[in-house]
DNA sequence: TACCAGGTCCTCG
DNA sequence: CGAGGACATGGT
């Protein structure tokens, strides 16, 4: 496929196809879709899952829950983080993680629950620490890399950080966009839309709801983004 | 039965 | 660096 390049967006090399149809568009397409995702999914005792479309203020008393779903979410389906988070409700806390008996045993559900295990330890010590949640400091983490950092900057503390998965870069490829590193992805996207944290929640969440239709059915999922 | 899921780390050339 | 493998459960 033959690359070329946008004055508008220096730096970066489109497909003919994206030169025509920029990223916000795409964002329109989804949206139009499949509506609002109600993204981050908080754990709800009282009805034994999570619930979605929660409010900011629930978001904001669940910062740590959702920092504990982005780790137990790496390569591995929600369903099966529900039913971890379900095991450690109802009190998640760094305080319990740190102290807790069985905790490879109640992750199980969520799979790699040895190394996982080890991560929400390192983890919640550092939470406890106290320190500023940047980029920096958490893919200083053992075990915390761009995606789990970025999903933790931009659904927990609210920073306008697009989050890169693969199925964000298997969008990219069906718009004719590639690249090699992952900070290169993002700032493709951060460079073409307004640094909002409500918009880039969206956006990747959408993206992972036209991702997992892609294995299901490939031709629609092509046509949802076509123009 | 294989393959995939809201990745990351380690090792080896 | 960069490719290749390990980590592990549950759903289709």
């Amino acid at each position: 496929m033959s690359k070329i390049t946008n004055p508008d967006y220096p730096g970066f090399y489109f497909s003919a196809t994206v030169i025509y149809m920029n990223i916000k568009k795409v964002y329109k397409k989804l949206y139009g879709y499949f509506g609002s995702q109600g993204w981050w999914p908080i754990f709800d005792i009282k009805i034994g899952e999570c619930k979605y479309n929660c409010s900011e203020n629930i978001k904001q008393n669940n910062k740590f829950e959702i920092c504990i779903g982005a780790i137990l979410t790496q390569n591995t389906a929600w369903k099966n983080v529900e039913k971890a988070l379900a095991n450690l409700s109802p009190e998640i806390s760094p305080e319990k993680i740190l102290t807790h008996k069985k905790l490879e045993k109640v992750i199980q559900p969520a799979g790699y629950y040895n190394q996982k295990a080890k991560k929400l330890r390192i983890f919640s010590k550092w939470w406890l620490q106290n320190k500023k949640a940047t980029r920096e400091e958490l893919l200083g983490l053992w075990g915390i890399g761009p995606e789990t950092a970025d999903s933790m900057l931009l659904y927990a503390f609210n920073q306008p950080i697009f989050v890169i998965d693969t199925y964000t870069k298997r969008l990219c490829k069906e718009l004719g966009v590639e690249f090699k590193e992952y900070d290169e992805y993002r700032k493709f996207f951060e460079s073409q839309l307004p640094p909002d944290p409500k918009l880039f929640n969206e956006y990747h969440a959408l993206i992972v709801a036209w991702g997992k239709l892609y294995t299901k059915d490939k031709e629609k999922v092509v046509k949802i983004i076509a123009s």
